[in-house]
DNA sequence: CGTGATATTGACACAAGTCAAAGCCAGTGG
DNA sequence: CCACTGGCTTTGACTTGTGTCAATATCACG
């Protein structure tokens, strides 16, 4: 039995996405839970709705944002396979959340330790985007989001027995810059700056090679300055 | 029966504070729990040691910050009174928390949805500082810091049935840079600024008064751009 | 083969950072 | 009581990283 998802594949401003029923059937095949394919700018919830649903994204990419009521965007997370949306205060959800790319969702309940575990890494990422945004240059920024997303959408799929990551790169340059606090054209030089160095490649505009994991975490970190 | 808080009051780098021990005695008096009042600069954990101790804020006032292999600093928050510290991953602790003045901690023990409260709060708190390092001018952001702080240490005196709030500005300019991801000049001018335009008044650089938190929390929402 | 979104690149502007010099104040000790 | 010290703050002059604006390039799609 499948929860339905009513999918609103509008692009932009759209009606809110309705919570999954709290009744959750048990699974007859692995993928029971597992809403349909919802398209790219999809959104799932909006900021102010009422109540917290809770989803594992399956496949896909889902990015969560909070906006200003003059446009400015930022970003709170970009959740790949396997991470949760809709954790945070019952009462309010304070952001909103809609899809990258073609993404799999699929409706989880969780005990409450698991809810404070899952509480508990969306916090840490919080943190880690505190220090990013508040004492990080753009080319540190811009390493660091390579390298995160690695973890996240890269397969372990190395290149010649190097070390190079392969992955799609769902967010574009706007909202990569609306994660770390950057302009299109930032990230944009940034990209430029990181394939002169060698550190990393770029196909089509979103298929991502990490060639040196090593050096652009050093970067990420602010160890090394990037030369050039 | 009092909660022995062994008192490191160095200032800098030095040990870690113990945990407290977690059998929690009955209250013989209403402050029963309050340790000692600590010092300013008293370091209470640092980053990456095991377990979280956990302490309420009785009075004063606490920062959680984490610090990057070159030095640079980021605060994460400013916490006073009623409020909690030492929550997060149960692992390690992935900042260190350090009194801005004369500050009594209680030590207390939470139960499980106490604690996905708490960390539900401190995940809010944490994406509201994001929002603020990524997508806000400086201006914004100190005008935030000021109403911020004005909540938790404001006392309700209002001057002349004004809305005027006054309180004692625990953190220094460089505290305030660290949190709000600018630097000490910047704090400054800023502070300046706000003056000239009416909007507060400083006394003695540590005694601040929000005179127009209305038009204050305007510009901290960026709904008004502060002229000069 | 247009058409429209996204991306790149260049020229320039500006907000915030850096560097440096006073200024202010609390604490100390003569 | 006063000079001295050291930390914090303020202010000014200048630099710079990143933003803004604009032109072009690229690509997906009909």
């Amino acid at each position: 039995m499948c929860v339905m998802l009513q999918i609103l594949a509008d692009r932009g401003p759209s009606p809110a996405f309705p919570p999954a029923s709290s009744s959750i059937p048990k699974p007859t095949r692995t993928t029971s839970l597992a809403g349909p394919l919802l398209p790219p700018r999809t959104m799932i919830f909006r900021e102010g709705l009422a109540g917290s649903p809770q989803y594992r994204v399956v496949d896909g990419c889902v990015a969560t944002a909070q906006t200003l009521s003059d446009g400015r965007r930022q970003i709170i997370d970009l959740i790949g396979p396997g991470r949760l949306i809709g954790l945070g205060l019952g009462e309010h959800i304070r952001y909103s959340a809609e899809t990258l790319g073609f993404t799999r969702l699929e409706a989880v309940t969780m005990s409450q330790s698991d809810r404070e575990l899952a509480l508990g890494e969306m916090l840490e990422r919080s943190q880690g985007l505190v220090m990013l945004l508040g004492r990080k240059t753009a080319p540190e920024r811009v390493a660091f989001a390579l390298l995160d997303l690695a973890r996240h959408f890269g397969r372990p799929a190395r290149d010649k027995r190097r070390r190079a990551i392969t992955y799609h790169l769902y967010p574009t340059r706007g909202d990569l810059a609306d994660w770390l606090g950057l302009t299109v054209e930032t990230v944009s030089r940034c990209f430029t700056r990181l394939k002169k160095a060698g550190l990393i490649d770029l196909e089509r505009g979103d298929l991502v090679t990490v060639l040196d994991p090593q050096q652009l975490s050093g970067l990420a970190a602010g160890d090394r300055p990037l030369s050039y």
